[in-house]
DNA sequence: CTAAACCTTAAAGTTAGCTCTAAGTCAATA
DNA sequence: TATTGACTTAGAGCTAACTTTAAGGTTTAG
């Protein structure tokens, strides 16, 4: 099965320009062209695309996907750069999901701040139940070093 | 207790020019200044900024972190809108999380690929066991209309 | 046969979020 | 008193990842 770029496009949502800056950058190359010079994109490129946008959308740099595919234009002998890439960027997509946990966690706690201050029509409700002990603050502290952000 | 700007940027691990470019951006509204003109931080402004970077940390952009110190401002009259911001921001935290979890999966398929591959010392092995069976292209183009990416 | 709808390239422009620079103020210490 | 170091500002510069522009080639429908 064969495609053309804007129907790459409508697949990926990925825009023709997009498509062609990531060729321009070394990330397809193993496109091939029509006797027109247009791109022909295969289901082999496809491949391509859903691994480039995994590395992309786990914030990988793109002249490190460019890095990655030329290892696999290589061969056999990149097998471990690649495997350990994989594992390094597993690692950090595991961090990421853990940081934003913790950033649901500091909303949930701002959900229910907000349901009680709109409930009561004030936010003064949340400084007279609390009164002169104000925990938050060493909270924030914690929190702010343990990176939560 | 209050803290210089470059207290503040060693518990936050933001910069200084990070800092005061927040600050001129209107995140900072409540900090309060020496009489020689430096920024005093309190701890009040310590979880101003564990908010912030909560919203930012999430894909919140700036202008959007201005309207809702701007809300803060305004007092009770806005405390829905705040609510519902929040209420938004979590729904969007979710589709993150879940985006981040199928990038895990193709990950994690790629990593059994490689270990295969690494034990044979060879890609071909991948090959050979699929024979002209190759399903993966249409696994592709269904990881990326669901969205993986 | 011509006009629309594709595709191509090179290169300039845009955006967000910093990051750095230059020039200067102020407080504390040798 | 002089220098060190932390702070200030305005504004320029930087980077990544697009995004748009301009100029042009090819294919297909009327």
């Amino acid at each position: 099965m064969e495609y053309t770029i804007s129907q790459i496009s409508e697949i990926t949502n990925l825009t023709s320009h997009t498509l062609r800056y990531y060729d321009k950058e070394g990330l397809l190359p193993f496109l091939e062209r029509t006797s027109a010079g247009n791109r022909i994109f295969k289901d082999s490129d496809l491949e391509w695309l859903s691994v480039i946008c995994c590395l992309k959308n786990t914030g990988m740099q793109i002249k490190d996907i460019k890095t990655f595919i030329e290892w696999c234009k290589k061969g056999d002998c990149t097998l471990e750069q690649r495997r350990q890439m994989f594992l390094s960027q597993r690692k950090i997509v595991e961090q990421q999901i853990s940081e934003l946990q913790k950033n649901l966690n500091t909303i949930d706690y701002k959900i229910r701040y907000y349901n009680t201050a709109c409930e009561a029509g004030t936010e003064a409700i949340h400084k007279i139940s609390q009164g002169n002990c104000n925990p938050a603050s060493k909270v924030a502290k914690c929190i702010i070093q343990n990176g939560i952000d």
